[in-house]
RNA sequence: GGGCAGUUAGCUCAGCGGUAGAGCGGCUCGCUUACACCGAGUUGGUCGGGGGUUCGAUUCCCUCACUGCCCA
C-alpha cells in the first residue's frame, strides 16, 4: 500500500481506472447473463457535436444509474452511439468545403459530396465519444452504433416502405416550413417561435366598383403583395360585409392590372389590424387554407433561398425578402397608398438550425400519419411509462391530442435517402416504393428523411436479436424535455408499432443548464464552458459531483464554476479522510463490528449512516439524484469528518496500544463507514472511489452480475447492508444517540463561549462542569480534546461569581478565567442569551396555553412542545441563577 | 390567447402543515502532524404581494404581480 499524496490529483487516477474497467470488460453487456437486465440507450449526440455541460449532466445521470444497477446485481447494457444529424453535419462539411476548397456541394455533386461527409465523420465523428470516456461513462463501447450504420439504415428504409404500404405515408403539395438558408423543409417541431419587434403596415386600395371609396389593409409582410390573390373580410363584420364581391386593384407589380376579389371568410379576425386581410395563398399557412376554400389562384413569388422571383415583377425579382419589404413600402409611399406604420410585436417562426425566419412555402413533400398514437397516449396515461417529473405527462398528452402529420422529407443530401423510385423519363409505370432500384434508368427520390425518422427507432434497432430479448424494453431514458416531441414521443410510437412493446419504462427529464444570468448555454453566446477544461481543472469526478449536487429534479440549473469547485473539494475531503485512516494502521478487508464494544459516538455514527443510506435508497427510487449527492456529502463531511473523526482522535491518540479494544472499535467503525461510503459514492465519483477502495484493500460481496474479470472492482461490489446495529436494542441506540448529541452540542456551546471571550483557538483552558448526569471519562476526553481544555473538573453548585458559563445538555459549564473576570461582558452575554430563551419560551407557552391547540394537536406534537417547554424553562432558570451570582 | 414552472439569507439553491436549512460570500480567529481544495466561531431571512382553509401555513386553496419555458 503506497502512501497517499497530500492532495488528490485526479488526472492519472482517472485515466488508469477507465482503462482498467474497459480492458476487464466491465462495461460490456452479456446478453446470456442470468442476472436481471438493466438497460439504457444513450440519447445519441450529433456526430458533429462536442461535449457540452448539458451532455455532462445527462450522461453523468445515466452513468450513475448504470453503475448503481451493476452494484445492485443487474446485468447492465448502456448502449452508446451517435446521430448523423442531417442538417447540422451537412452544414459543417459544406462550410469546410467552402473554406478549404472554395466549392459548394453542387460543385462536387451528390456522390462526391457524400464521400466527403463520410470522410469527415471518420475523422471527427468520434470526438464526443472520446469526451464521454473522459467523463467516465460506462457505456458498452463494443456496441457503439451510428444512425447511418448499414443495418440501421436498411431498417429505416424498411420502416418507410412498411408505413407506406400501410397507407400512412403519402406525398403531397402542402404548405411547409421552409428554411431559406438550409434550403429544406422542416417539421413543425423544428420551428422556434420568437417574439419580434416589427411593423404593421397599413395601406389603402381603391374599390374598383366605387371609385373614391378606399379599403384599408394592415399587414406585417408587404413584400408578398405581388402574390396576393384576394382580399378577405369577416362576413360578420358590419364595416365590410357589404363590400364582399367587389374588387380592388392590386398595386404591385406596377401596372399589373390584376383585380383582386373581396371575399368573406370566417377565419378573418376583425380585431387584428383593420380587420381586412390580404390573402397570399402561396406564402402563408392560413391564407393557403382560405385560398383552398375560395378556389383562389396561387402565385408563388419566391425562390427557395428567400429571394423574390420574376413573378414579383421588375425591380423586385432577385431581391432578398427583407430588402423587398423595404422596397415595397417605398413603392406604396410613392403611390400614396401607405397610410400608417405602427410598431408591432408578433411571433415569427425561426429555423432551429439556421436561426433565420422560416418561410411558409408550398412544396411537394412526404408526410407521415403517426402510427399508434392512441396506444402511445395510453402508455403514459396508464403509467406503463412513467415520466419524472410527472408534469411532463401533460405536455406529452397535449401534443398527442393535437398531433399533426409529420413532414418527413428533407431537401438534403446527407441522410437516409427516401426509397422511392421514379420511372425513366418518357418511360411508363408509376413510382415504386422499394429498397432497390427497379431497373435501368429509374431515379431515386432526391430527398432524404428527417433525422428523427431514423432516431425514433433507436431504442430497438440499435440492438440485435440477442440483446433485444435480454434488454428490451429498456429500463430508463434520460433526456432533456426539449426533445419530448422530437424523440421521446416518436420513439414510443415506433416502439409500439415495431416491437409491440414500449421502448422504456421510465423517462427522466433533466433540467436545462443555463449560465449565471439564466441564459441558455449556446455556442453563439460563448457562455458555455468547455467541460474538458473543467475536467482538467477539477477532475471528472469533481465535475460530476458538482453538477449533480446542484441539479434538482426537473429544475433548470444556473451554472457556476464554484459548484464544480465544491465537487473537487469534496473529492479531496474524501481522499484525505482515507489518508487519515491509513495513518492509523492497516484496515481489515472485511471490517466486522460483531463482538465489539462500541462507544456511543460509534453507535451514533452508524445509526446516522443507516438513516442516510435508507434515505438514499428512497431518493434513487424517485430519481432524486441531487438528494443522493447531498445525503452523501452531508453525512460524510459533517457526521463523519467534522464530528466522528475529530471525536475519535483523543481515543486513538491517547491509547498507544494498537490492540486496545476501544481503538479497534473506533477503527473498525471507520472501516465499516468508509467501505460503505465508497460503495455508495461510487456511481457518482467512480474513479476516485475505485482508487481509494484499492488503497484501503477492502473487499465486499460481489454483485450478482459480477464474475470473471469483473470481480474485485468496486464497480461490481454490492452496496453496504442496511442495518449496522443489529443486536443492539433500539433503546440503547437512542440513548447513545442522545448522549452523543448532548456531547456535540455542548462542545459547540463551549467553543462559542471561548470565541466570545476571544480565547485563541490554540490556548488551552480549564473548564468546570456541574453535570446533569454522570460524566464518564470517555466523554470527558472527547470534550476536552474538542474544546482544547487543559482540564475538565466537576463541581457541584455554581462556580465563583462572574465566571463565564454556558448552559448545555451536559450541564452547566464554567470557564474560569483567572484574573480575567469581566463582569460586564458576561452580564451582557447572559442577558442576550436570556432574551433568546425567553422568546422561545413565550412561543411555546403561547401554544400550550391555547386550549384549541392542546385539544386538536396530535399527541406527539403536544409532547414535543411540552419537552421544549421543560428544556427552555430549565435553561432559563440556570441562566437567571448565573446572572444572580454575578451580582 | 392557453398551459407549465419559478419567486426562501448578498449569490446559487434545498425544504413543502408543526422550533426557517446548505454551499458560496461577508466578518473574527487559526498554516493544531487527514485535508488552507482545511478547521472553529459568527453574520444574515415579516420564505414575491393580498386574501382564505387550519389550533397552527414558507409548506394546502384562491388571487394578483413579476420571471422563464412550452403550445397556439
Amino acid at each position: 500500500m503506497s502512501e497517499l499524496s497530500k492532495a488528490y490529483a485526479p488526472a492519472d487516477v482517472e485515466t488508469e481506472w477507465y482503462e482498467r474497467w474497459c480492458s476487464s470488460g466491465c462495461f460490456t453487456a452479456d446478453p446470456s447473463s442470468a442476472a436481471l437486465p438493466y438497460s439504457i440507450v444513450i440519447p445519441p449526440p450529433n456526430v458533429t457535436g462536442i461535449l457540452t455541460l448539458g451532455h455532462v449532466l445527462n450522461n453523468t445521470l445515466q452513468d450513475i444509474l448504470a453503475r448503481r444497477a451493476r452494484q445492485t446485481g443487474h446485468e447492465v447494457l448502456w448502449l452508446p452511439g451517435t446521430d448523423h444529424a442531417g442538417i447540422a453535419t451537412q452544414t459543417v462539411v459544406e462550410r469546410q468545403l467552402r473554406k478549404e476548397e472554395k466549392k459548394t456541394r453542387h460543385d462536387l455533386g451528390r456522390e462526391a459530396f457524400l464521400s466527403k461527409v463520410w470522410e469527415w465523420k471518420e475523422k471527427h465523428g468520434g470526438i464526443i465519444i472520446d469526451q464521454l470516456k473522459k467523463l467516465g461513462c460506462s457505456c458498452d463501447w463494443s456496441r457503439e452504433r451510428f444512425t447511418m450504420d448499414e443495418g440501421y439504415a436498411r431498417k429505416v428504409q424498411e420502416v418507410f416502405i412498411d408505413l407506406y404500404g400501410k397507407g400512412m405515408i403519402y406525398r403531397g403539395k402542402r404548405m411547409v416550413n421552409w428554411c431559406p438558408v438550409s434550403l429544406t423543409a422542416l417539421s413543425d417541431e423544428e420551428v422556434i417561435p420568437k417574439k419580434q419587434k416589427g411593423t404593421l403596415y397599413h395601406f389603402r386600395l381603391e374599390i374598383t366598383e366605387s371609385p373614391g371609396t378606399w379599403l384599408e389593409i394592415a399587414t406585417t409582410r408587404p413584400e408578398t403583395i405581388m402574390g396576393d390573390t384576394a382580399i378577405a373580410v369577416n362576413p360578420k363584420d358590419e364595416r365590410y360585409a357589404h363590400l364582399i364581391g367587389r374588387h380592388v386593384r392590386r398595386p404591385l407589380p406596377l401596372d399589373c392590372g390584376v383585380e383582386l376579389p373581396i371575399i368573406g371568410d370566417d377565419a378573418v379576425d376583425f380585431e387584428f389590424g383593420t380587420g381586412v386581410l390580404k390573402v397570399t395563398p402561396a406564402h402563408d399557412k392560413a391564407d393557403y387554407e382560405i385560398g383552398l376554400r375560395h378556389d383562389l389562384p396561387v402565385i408563388d413569388i419566391m425562390n427557395p433561398d428567400g429571394t423574390l422571383n420574376e413573378l414579383a415583377g421588375d425591380g423586385f425579382a432577385g431581391l432578398d425578402r427583407f430588402e423587398a419589404r423595404s422596397k415595397v413600402v417605398e413603392c406604396l409611399k410613392e403611390l400614396g397608398l401607405l397610410t400608417r406604420e405602427e410598431p408591432h410585436e408578433n411571433n415569427v417562426g425561426f429555423s432551429e438550425r439556421a436561426d433565420v425566419p422560416v418561410e411558409p412555402r408550398l412544396s411537394e413533400q412526404w408526410f407521415l400519419k403517426y402510427p399508434k398514437t392512441v396506444e402511445a397516449r395510453n402508455a403514459v396515461r396508464n403509467g406503463l411509462i412513467r415520466f419524472f417529473p410527472a408534469r411532463w405527462e401533460k405536455v406529452y398528452d397535449h401534443w398527442l391530442e393535437n398531433i399533426q402529420d409529420w413532414c418527413i422529407s428533407r431537401q438534403l443530401w446527407w441522410g437516409h435517402r427516401i426509397p422511392v423510385w421514379y420511372p425513366p423519363e418518357g418511360g411508363t409505370g408509376s413510382p415504386k416504393v422499394q429498397m432497390e432500384s427497379p431497373g435501368e434508368g429509374w431515379e431515386q427520390d432526391r430527398d432524404v428523411l428527417d433525422t428523427w425518422f431514423s432516431s425514433w427507432l433507436w431504442a430497438h434497432e440499435t440492438m440485435d436479436e440477442a440483446l433485444r430479448s435480454k434488454f428490451y424494453p429498456t429500463s430508463v431514458l434520460v433526456t432533456g424535455p426539449d426533445i419530448i416531441f422530437f424523440w421521446v414521443a416518436r420513439m414510443i410510437m415506433a416502439g409500439l408499432e415495431y416491437t409491440g412493446d414500449i421502448p422504456f419504462r421510465d423517462v427522466y427529464f433533466t433540467g436545462i443548464i443555463r449560465d449565471k444570468s439564466g441564459r441558455k448555454m449556446s455556442k453563439s453566446l460563448g457562455n458555455s464552458p468547455d467541460p474538458l477544461d473543467l475536467i482538467a481543472k477539477y477532475g471528472a469526478d469533481g465535475l460530476r459531483f458538482g453538477i449533480i449536487r446542484v441539479a434538482p429534479q426537473g429544475q433548470d440549473i444556473k451554472f457556476d464554476e464554484k459548484q464544480i469547485e465544491e465537487g473537487r473539494n469534496f473529492a479531496n475531503k474524501l481522499w484525505n479522510a482515507v489518508r487519515f485512516r491509513e495513518m492509523q494502521g492497516s484496515t481489515s478487508p472485511n471490517p466486522d463490528l460483531a463482538g465489539l464494544e462500541l462507544p456511543d459516538i460509534a453507535v451514533h455514527l452508524l445509526e446516522r449512516f443507516d438513516t442516510m443510506h435508507s434515505s438514499l435508497r428512497a431518493a434513487y427510487a424517485d430519481y432524486r439524484f441531487h438528494e443522493v449527492a447531498a445525503l452523501l456529502y452531508d453525512f460524510f463531511w459533517g457526521d463523519y469528518c467534522d464530528w466522528f473523526v475529530e471525536a475519535a482522535k483523543p481515543l486513538l491518540y491517547s491509547d498507544g496500544n494498537a490492540e486496545s479494544s476501544s481503538r479497534v472499535a473506533i477503527l473498525t467503525t471507520m472501516d465499516v463507514v468508509l467501505s460503505g461510503v465508497l460503495r455508495l459514492l461510487h456511481p457518482l465519483m467512480p474513479h476516485l472511489t475505485e482508487e481509494l477502495w484499492r488503497h484501503l484493500g477492502f473487499q465486499a460481496p460481489a454483485s450478482a452480475s459480477a464474475s470473471g474479470a469483473r470481480l474485485g472492482y468496486l464497480l461490481y461490489c454490492q452496496p453496504p447492508k442496511g442495518n449496522h446495529l443489529e443486536g443492539i436494542t433500539p433503546e440503547k441506540i437512542t440513548e447513545a444517540g442522545a448522549r452523543t448529541t448532548a456531547l456535540y452540542s455542548s462542545i459547540h456551546a463551549v467553543r462559542n463561549l471561548r470565541a466570545e471571550f476571544k480565547i485563541p483557538p490554540k490556548q488551552q483552558v480549564r473548564f468546570l462542569i456541574n453535570p446533569k448526569d454522570a460524566f464518564p471519562p470517555l466523554i470527558t476526553s472527547i470534550f476536552a480534546s474538542l474544546t482544547k481544555a487543559s482540564e475538565v473538573g466537576v463541581i457541584e453548585g455554581a462556580a465563583p461569581a462572574g465566571t463565564p458559563s454556558c448552559v448545555t445538555d451536559l450541564g452547566t459549564i464554567y470557564m474560569p478565567l483567572e484574573g480575567l473576570l469581566d463582569l460586564e461582558t458576561e452580564r451582557t452575554r447572559i442577558n442576550t442569551e436570556i432574551a433568546k430563551v425567553e422568546a422561545e419560551l413565550s412561543k411555546v407557552n403561547a401554544k400550550l396555553s391555547d386550549q384549541t391547540f392542546v385539544n386538536k394537536v396530535p399527541e406527539a406534537v403536544l409532547e414535543d412542545h411540552r419537552q421544549r417547554l421543560t428544556k427552555w424553562s430549565e435553561k432559563l432558570e440556570t441562566l437567571k441563577a448565573t446572572l444572580t451570582t454575578l451580582g
